[in-house]
RNA sequence: GGGCCCGUAGCUCAGUGGUAGAGCAUCUGCCUUUUAAGCAGAGGGUCGGAGGUUCGAGACCUCCCGGGCUCACCA
């Protein structure tokens, strides 16, 4: 049951008492005629005594929640919130009659009416409805924290006792969305931003095309899933960790061009810029090649930009972002040069391992078997950080993943060779867009050799994941689909709710999804 | 999971071992162009939870719960 304190009851009181006067406290509908942005841009010359005239003739409608409330006797001024914004409302006695009013009189923060009346200007000068007539549209019950805003001479807006617990915010994002303005901007943005991302790739020719969450074998990324069970066909089920195996099938069965947002979930750890469940989007092109990729990943990303700022420089978190095409595009081995100095191809396996261990730079012991591998390593210890600016990494070491192409510069005679060589480093046809440190997303030349695949993925399956004890599993049907035949394809995964952050100045990925992770209380 | 920090009224916050506070919100009264409306009065607390130290704990100690930052894992 809820709470039983004083606010509470003194609403569940009021409702009685509404009750009383024969109103229904949760009627049904509620003509709108406008919303408070409409009206308050209706209003063009508040000066104009003329204009001034013809707006009361003119009655409107409007809907919303009451956010603020001033008494004064017999008056009163609220302002309600709707869809568009805040509008003040002005309520006389003599207008709405005695009944009314005294139903008025029982409204609180947080209800919503519904109200008729004529636009005009206080003496104040703010636009304002004067009530003609109003209805109670829902009565809450539950008291709301009470945001104060002032405006300054200056136009300037202090908000007062903003409602700011984090935990609270998170876990009742209703409210936060209620009380806290910036947030519902932030949201509106998401979508904008998914909403430019779908339009580009369907002006691309993509097809958008949806694949199970509930898989029996999971795989495309090297991360722990979240098990569940079927009931009925007894069998062990998991949340999908990417959807890439699915979407490479669409292609072997035909479809060109074809893209889906999704939620992936992956059983790691949680912070501010991972949520156990996020959103990825990926698109699969039969015919391109990761440079294909990469140029429409910028443009993907350079127009979302551009939708919501309408630039490409932004700030995030003080930093300014420059997201303007094309982008810096840097060899993982170039990067590891201008950061440490180095040419690490001209060095030994195990030159690199003192280096790495003379800096202290922390590795799993389990990847010193791999050049390719220490490579990797090092970049993500040593350079990552100083990618601040769109830039895209290309050419990982192919041992980074096993769903890559090599480089296409390599012989078959020499692709035999190097593999053989322990101090040779196969490099793949692979890019990782980095924006702010972070990798927004993961792009490769798509290995189709259904032979090669079948042997990275046993490997994989067989080194299982370094200190997790819980092998990867291999998908028999994947390959299968592989043997079948994928043409020539690349693919692209994007961090929708990473590149959300960025453009919405948000410092928690909790910030742009509605509903993030909470542990039960 | 490790380290550091936080949790006091519906909300925002004071309270450095000695009678639990303020502003807003709420309730009562007054107020028909107010705007962080105003004036007068009133109520509201298991100080996150459980133990402990002490004559005495919101404060000190231990454990637990929740959150933030950070490291690890990862995107």
């Amino acid at each position: 049951m809820q709470e039983q304190n004083d606010l509470i009851k003194s609403r569940l009181d009021a409702l009685e008492q509404i009750k009383k006067l024969g109103v229904n406290p949760y009627p049904y509908r509620f003509d709108v005629t406008a919303n408070s942005a409409e009206v308050l841009n209706s209003f063009k010359d508040p000066a104009n005594e003329n204009e001034a005239e013809a707006q009361k003739q003119k009655i409107v409608s409007l809907a919303g929640r009451i956010a603020a409330i001033r008494r004064m006797g017999k008056a009163s001024f609220c302002h309600i919130k709707d869809d568009a914004g805040k509008i003040q409302v002005y309520i006389r006695q003599n207008d709405v009659g005695e009944q009314m009013y005294k139903l008025f009189k029982l409204l609180d923060i947080g209800d919503i009416i519904g109200v008729n009346g004529f636009v005009f200007r206080t003496k104040m000068g703010e636009i304002s409805i004067h009530v003609t007539s109003f209805e109670l549209l829902t009565k809450s019950i539950h008291p709301l924290p009470v945001v104060k805003e002032e405006v300054t001479e200056t136009g300037e807006k202090i908000v007062h006792d903003a409602f700011a617990d984090v935990e609270l915010r998170y876990r009742q994002r209703y409210v936060d969305l209620i009380v806290n303005e910036p947030v519902k901007d932030t949201f509106i943005k998401r979508t904008k931003i998914i909403q430019l991302i779908r339009a580009t790739l369907e002006k691309n020719g993509f097809f958008e095309v949806e694949t199970p969450t509930l898989q029996t074998v999971y795989g495309g990324a090297n991360a722990r899933p979240f098990v569940t069970h079927h009931h009925t066909l007894d069998i062990p089920l998991y949340l999908r960790v990417s959807n890439e195996l699915f979407l490479k099938r669409l292609i072997v069965g035909g479809f060109n061009r074809v893209y889906e947002f999704v939620k992936d979930f992956r059983n790691e750890g949680i912070d501010r810029t991972h949520n156990p469940e996020f959103t990825q989007v990926e698109w699969y092109q039969a015919y391109g090649d990761y440079n294909d990729s990469m140029n429409l990943f910028e443009e993907v990303v350079e127009q979302a930009c551009i939708s919501v700022h309408g630039k490409t420089k932004i700030d995030y978190q003080g930093t300014e972002l420059d997201f303007k095409r094309p982008w810096k595009r840097l060899k993982m081995v170039d990067a590891i040069s201008e950061r440490n100095g180095i040419d690490v191809l001209n060095m030994k396996k195990a030159d690199i391992v003192k280096f790495m261990k003379e800096r202290k730079i922390e590795f799993d012991s389990a990847i010193s078997h791999s050049k390719g591998l220490l490579i990797a390593a090092l970049f993500e210890e040593t350079c990552e950080e100083s990618l601040i600016q769109p830039a895209f990494i290309i050419e990982h070491p192919l041992d980074t993943t096993p769903l890559c192409k090599p480089l296409r510069e390599y012989s078959m005679h020499q692709l035999e060779e190097m593999k053989n060589d322990p101090e040779q480093v196969i490099f793949a046809e692979r890019f990782e867009p980095y924006i702010y440190k972070w990798e927004l997303g993961n792009s490769y030349s798509e290995l189709n050799d259904p032979i090669l695949q079948r042997k990275l993925l046993e490997e994989q399956a067989e080194r299982g994941r370094a200190g997790e004890g819980d092998t990867h599993p291999l998908d028999e049907d994947f390959i299968k689909s592989i043997e079948v035949g994928m043409p020539p394809t690349t693919g692209v995964g994007l961090g929708v709710d990473r590149l959300v952050m960025l453009l919405t100045n948000s410092h928690s990925i909790r910030d742009v999804i509605f509903f993030p992770l909470m542990k039960p209380l």
